[in-house]
Formats: C-alpha cells, structure tokens, sequence
DNA sequence: CGGCAGGTGCGGA
DNA sequence: TCCGCACCTGCC
C-alpha cells in the first residue's frame, strides 16, 4: 500500500468470526513509523477494507430467499472493499475497460514495471501503485509503450488532474450516491460502466445496479431463469423488485457464489460463457 | 485475417 | 437524448 508516499506491506490475520469479527493487521515499512501515522492509517484502513459497515439486516431479510439461502450460507460477512484509494482504483478500472482479465493483467504490470515499485516482506514479493505526478509527468507517447493503447490518454488525463490536486476524494466519501456518480463522470474515461463498478465497490453502495454488461445478462439469465438469453431490463426488474436496496449486494452474492463453485465442480454450461 | 472483449467520447440525427 | 462509430491490443 502506498500512504502518504511511503510504501507499506500489510498483513492481515483473522483471528474472529463472521459474528464476531476481529482483524489483526501487522505493517512492514523501511522506516519506523510515528504514531500519529499509523493513527491515520487506521483510520484509511477502515474505510478501505470498510469495516464499519453494518449489513446484518440483509442476512436477516433474505437468510432463507430461494436464490440467497445458498449463498449467504456459504459467504456470509462478505462484503465490498476497496483496498485501493481511488486514483487506484480509477487506474483498475480503465485497464479492465473493453479487454478480457489477462489483458488487463499485461496492462497492469506493465505500468506497475514502469512507474511503481516493488515491496518485500514476510516472505512475499508484491507490487505497490505509482503516485498520480509519476504518470503525469510522463507522456502519452510512453504510456502508448505499455500496450495501453487507447487508454493512454484517459490514464494521463486522470493522473494529471490528481497530481494537480483538482479531485478531493476523501470529500466523496460519505457523500450521496448521486453527487458521487457525477464526479466521477467528469472524470475522462470514466462512463456508466466503471461508474457502477466503483460505486459498489469504492464506495459502498449496495444498490447501484443500474445496467448489466452482456456476458453477465448471459449468464443470469440462465441462472436466474433458465433461459438462454433474458432482456437486460427483465433482470433488472427482478433484483430491483425483489431484493430493492441491497440490489446489487445480492447480484454479488449470487455472482461470487457461483464463481466459487466453478472452482470446484465443472458447470458445463457456465465455461461456454466465460471469457478470462 | 476478421471479429470481438467486463467501454467510452464524440459527432450527428 | 439517442445512436453509430472508431479505438489499442491480443486472442480465437
């Protein structure tokens, strides 16, 4: 993790349960840090990994739902997390745009070889993310060298307009979801689709399904009604009418649940869908 | 070699 | 507001 421009190894250790969740974090530096530091870094850590969110009243609503009971069973506690600060997760967030996993994969450890740095401690090796004026006093041209392509210029213009300080977003947080989703839209790459990624999954919004990409209306729609291909719209209709304010938890649940189970069992169906 | 992928900005209707 | 289109790159 980078803080306040110094490069942290983090360690998390769970030594609670679901009910009664505890999380031991050990910090690894190069220097020693001060207390009020690792104050602060608390405090970011808490947001980030976003412990203070109380979502208990959605196991209770759909603990025996038909489509839930599973999953809830299974993965009850889990949550969305940021882990990243924003400019990060902006960053994540234009690499997975119009290219499949492994693509965005190549993406990111190009431009983490190029301008981030890597971190030892406790036995592992791991990449940590430049800060946004590393970019901005690149060029385009240099980034194009990165196999962004196109890319390239949302990456410059959003690092430049983060090195310049112009995005407060610490501000963001806490704030409603409608202020939030027009920031980010100003915010150049940054469309409907990433927007509904990082409200979710940024800043906790458990209801910000508003559109479906097509491979998940694909497999949905086979999940959810055992049909081939349902509109975009009947589906919508479905999580908005039957699980309203935790909409998009619930897609999760569901998403992650079946994903998981891939891991394990071969669900012939699903591998025709599935592109990584 | 053409089509397409977990999108987006842009110009024109 | 809606729609069609180009766009880097890599894989099929």
């Amino acid at each position: 993790m980078l803080w306040q421009g110094k490069a942290l190894g983090l360690k998390f250790r769970n030594e609670g349960t679901t009910n009664r969740p505890r999380v031991r974090l050990n910090v690894y530096s190069r220097n020693r840090l001060t207390q009020s530091y690792l104050d602060e870094l608390a405090a970011e850590i808490i947001w980030r990994f976003n412990f203070d969110q109380n979502i208990s009243e959605f196991f209770r609503r759909y603990s025996s739902d038909s489509h839930l009971a599973g999953p809830i069973r299974r993965w009850k506690g889990m949550k969305p997390i940021a882990a990243n600060s924003l400019y990060e997760s902006l960053m994540i967030y234009i690499t997975l745009q119009n290219a499949t996993v492994r693509r965005t994969v190549q993406m990111l450890e190009n431009l983490f070889r190029c301008f981030g740095q890597k971190v030892s401690f406790d036995g592992k090796t791991l990449s940590v993310f430049w800060p946004p004026d590393t970019v901005a006093k690149s060029t385009v041209d240099q980034l194009r060298t990165m196999k962004v392509g196109y890319r390239a210029k949302s990456i410059m213009m959003i690092s430049e307009q983060f090195a310049s300080g112009s995005v407060d977003s610490i501000a963001l947080r806490g704030a409603p979801k409608e202020v939030v989703a027009q920031e980010l839209d100003k915010l150049y790459g940054i469309g409907p689709a990433s927007i509904q990624g990082m409200l979710f999954e940024d800043f906790y919004f458990l209801d910000a399904l508003d559109m479906i990409s097509p491979w998940e209306r694909k497999i949905m729609s086979r999940l959810l009604f055992g049909e081939h291909l349902v509109p975009a719209e009947g589906i919508l209709r479905f999580f908005k009418e039957k699980y309203s304010e935790y909409r998009l938890l619930a897609f999760h649940y569901i998403w992650e649940d079946l994903f998981w189970r891939r891991k394990h069992e071969r669900i012939e169906w699903l591998e025709k869908e599935i592109r990584l």
